[in-house]
RNA sequence: GUGGGUGUAGCUCAGUUGGUUAGAGCGUCUGGUUGUGGCCCAGAAGGUCGACGGUUCAAAUCCGUUCACUCACCCCA
């Protein structure tokens, strides 16, 4: 049996990874653009800051991590997702002490033990930023702008955003005893997800989409009329801003998500072209997260995209016009005729790289035709061609592959003037 | 973890009520007069029919098991 990749992980082949180099460079543009800095962290990190930051009782946490023993029986997780990762570099080195504001970006894997699905997988990627030190509410603007701006350069059309406010601490928890109250009544009529999570996150039982939970939920007390003033404020600030910029979005009263350190402002963008799994990205402030961590009490913000999904829609794009095209075109294609020769082509393909001239040589000994097929195939600008005739004449010759024509570059000793050659192939 | 769908050539897929040597298109390779690509034409290579077991004179086809892929639920990016 053949060894394959492993469930819910895949490889990233040309021509399609092309689209991924694409998105992640154009990402580190919007980045540099909007005054971050990127951050790496390591992929596996000790189990209790997962457990810790996101929720012990979140599913994230309490069933989809990679968690191992290493030799010296620590218990080890891969990372599924970058924001505690980060907020732990963040107090580690102490960041907070060299200027009030950190604004920081990542692009890497992550990973969740789950069934794959469409535009879900166990090693999936990243990209987003957090900006650490900051309560102000320009902050969760500029987050949702620059994740619209960066989808709106790729083309992307037809997001969505919704936006939520799940208040304070203290407004979450005044919320969620009001919200136990409601519920308490109904449980038996509302489905087992729910009565497990009454216990555990009552506030995550207003997303529910069983048809008679909905029937209750529908006359739950809503969340945007129990946040205290602070938190109304706060919200109505991110929306003004967000008007300023003229960023459409939604406001979604049971936007709610699934881990823990969430407080505030919450967000998602949503993209039609995807299955069921439809979130490009989303994020969120957390206020004390940092604080809970052993840092100084201060918030941040932060939102990540799903680099997996944002490729399906860029495929998916690519289909009908072609944006993103694949660029490995050479400009000059160096046939092999005769052995003899082919220590003086290997030489000047060297030199021509060392000037940038995109080039690849023939190594295989077959049939001229043949060797023009590869080069027709390798979508070569030009074709260096020379045999014993033309090494008898002193000269190379190079023919344009668009028009057909061929000239004659002269050599000296099978030499070539590098420069001269170098700038005719440039002038093309 | 639960449920549905699908596994035949490198890719996309045909394959009759079980019946000779399992096919097509695309791709690959080689030719179409001495050393010239694309277009066209010809030919070739390429398959343990996902795996294992069963029924049968005979299985890609029927049955069982298993694995993988895929979509959906849960949840998330």
């Amino acid at each position: 049996m053949t060894i394959t990749a492993l469930r819910g992980t895949y490889d990233i082949l040309p021509p399609q990874s092309y689209i991924w180099e694409k998105a992640e460079s154009q990402a580190r543009k919007m980045f540099a653009l909007y005054g971050y800095s990127e951050l790496r962290t390591p992929i596996i990190e000790q189990t209790q800051l997962f457990s810790r930051s996101i929720g012990e009782n979140t599913d994230i946490v309490s069933k989809e991590m990679y968690t191992f023993a290493d030799r010296k029986g620590r218990s080890i997780t891969m990372r599924p997702e970058a924001t505690a990762p980060v907020v732990r570099a963040y107090i580690e080195h102490k960041l907070y002490k060299d200027q009030s504001l950190c604004k920081f970006y990542y692009i890497g894997p992550m990973f969740r033990y789950e069934r794959p699905q469409a535009g879900r997988n166990r090693q999936f990627y990243q990209l987003g930023t957090e900006i650490l030190g900051t309560e102000h509410p320009y902050h969760d603007a500029e987050s949702i702008s620059l994740a619209v701006s960066y989808f709106k350069s790729l083309g992307i059309d037809n997001i969505v955003v919704k936006i939520n406010s799940v208040g304070d601490a203290e407004s979450k928890q005044k919320y969620n005893s009001i919200l136990k109250n409601f519920f308490a009544g109904s449980l038996d009529t509302m489905c087992p997800d729910c009565n497990t999570r009454f216990e555990k996150n009552t506030l995550r039982m207003l997303d529910c989409k069983v048809p008679a939970c909905k029937e209750i939920i529908k006359n739950a007390p809503p969340l945007n009329e129990n946040l205290n003033d602070a938190s109304k404020t706060h919200f109505e600030s991110v929306l003004a801003l967000l008007d300023k910029m003229k960023i459409a979005y939604e406001i979604e009263p049971r936007l709610v998500r699934g881990l823990d350190y969430y407080t505030n402002t919450i967000f998602e963008i949503t993209h039609s072209h995807l299955g069921s799994q439809d979130a490009l990205g989303g994020g969120g402030r957390y206020n004390n997260l940092i604080a809970e961590m052993g840092g100084p009490q201060t918030g941040a913000v932060g939102f990540a995209v799903g680099i997996d999904r944002l490729v399906i829609v860029l495929e998916k794009m690519t289909a009908n016009n072609s944006t993103i095209t694949a660029g490995s075109d050479l400009d000059l294609y160096i046939l092999n005729l005769d052995n003899a020769l082919f220590t003086d082509h290997a030489e000047l393909l060297h030199s021509l790289r060392q000037h940038d001239i995109r080039a690849d040589i023939c190594t295989e000994q077959k049939s001229f035709k043949a060797q023009m097929r590869s080069a027709n195939k390798a979508n070569a600008r030009f074709v260096l061609i020379q045999g014993q005739n033309e090494r008898d004449n002193n000269i190379f010759k190079l023919k344009d592959m668009i028009n057909g024509t061929e000239e004659d570059i002269k050599t000296i000793n099978n030499n070539v003037d590098i420069d001269k050659l170098v700038e005719r192939i440039r002038q093309s």
